[in-house]
DNA sequence: GCCAAACTACGAAGAGTTTCGTTGACAACT
DNA sequence: AGTTGTCAACGAAACTCTTCGTAGTTTGGC
């Protein structure tokens, strides 16, 4: 059971695709708005062999689609970061991810909502 | 001002130097416990070289010690992910960490402390 | 048909990371 | 003094990631 963990340039790439849905290239390369276009077209291409994203060749310009889901590998790259920088603790975290940026105003309460499901949760 | 980012070996020993405090190669290598000791060296003097370590030569195993504060670290790495792989949203960050892993007893208490020491520091 | 534009594909170059074999210095023990 | 063990240092090798030049194919306009 091994960990996907894409590279910061997959992951650009993918956070194109889960926004935009199945897209060209062409399409991809224009939502980043940076770099040159076959680098896009590389790391496209390594994704689908990676098996991360999958392609449709119908068309003469290929349409990729992300093959993972987002909330899977958000959580395989936290779990990451858990495990690696924090030795597990979530509170630790969290202390860290609100010690440089203020949250944004609902933001808050949405994360003690969260707490509270979570209890209920539990019982 | 670019954000310090140990490779995923660096942060095993800086792990270890934190925990242990100033160390030699050799007490560093065993509390990590497995790998070459040569790589284990090597990494060490990556991290000297780095300026995420510092040693002092006067022994002669040298001692090394981190000269990075384990806090400003991991608040690097939690901005990167928080930056790359939620775009930003801490609570996506929050939801995704606890959806694997139950929350330790006392875990779910302390984030909400915290988050009322928030709500409080904001007035 | 022919040319230009858009596209995929290929691969090489450069940087960074990790591993580890080898060497030479030093120390301890005999 | 010689042997053995520990250590730092060096560098080569394998690997990954990223970038981008180049080539070949397809499409559409003329």
């Amino acid at each position: 059971m091994s960990r996907i963990r894409p590279t910061a340039g997959e992951w650009e790439i993918l956070q194109a695709l889960w926004k935009l849905g199945p897209a060209t290239v062409r399409a991809v390369h224009e939502e980043i708005g940076a770099g040159h276009y076959n680098t896009t077209l590389k790391l496209m291409q390594i994704l689908a062999e990676k098996g991360l994203a999958a392609r449709d060749e119908e068309a003469r310009a290929h349409v990729y689609r992300a093959a993972v889901e987002r909330e899977a590998l958000q959580a395989d790259a936290v779990e990451d970061v858990l495990e690696r920088v924090f030795g597990g603790s979530a509170a630790e975290l969290m202390q860290r991810a609100l010690s440089r940026r203020k949250p944004k105003k609902g933001e808050l309460k949405e994360l003690r909502k969260m707490i509270d499901a979570w209890e209920r949760g539990k019982g």
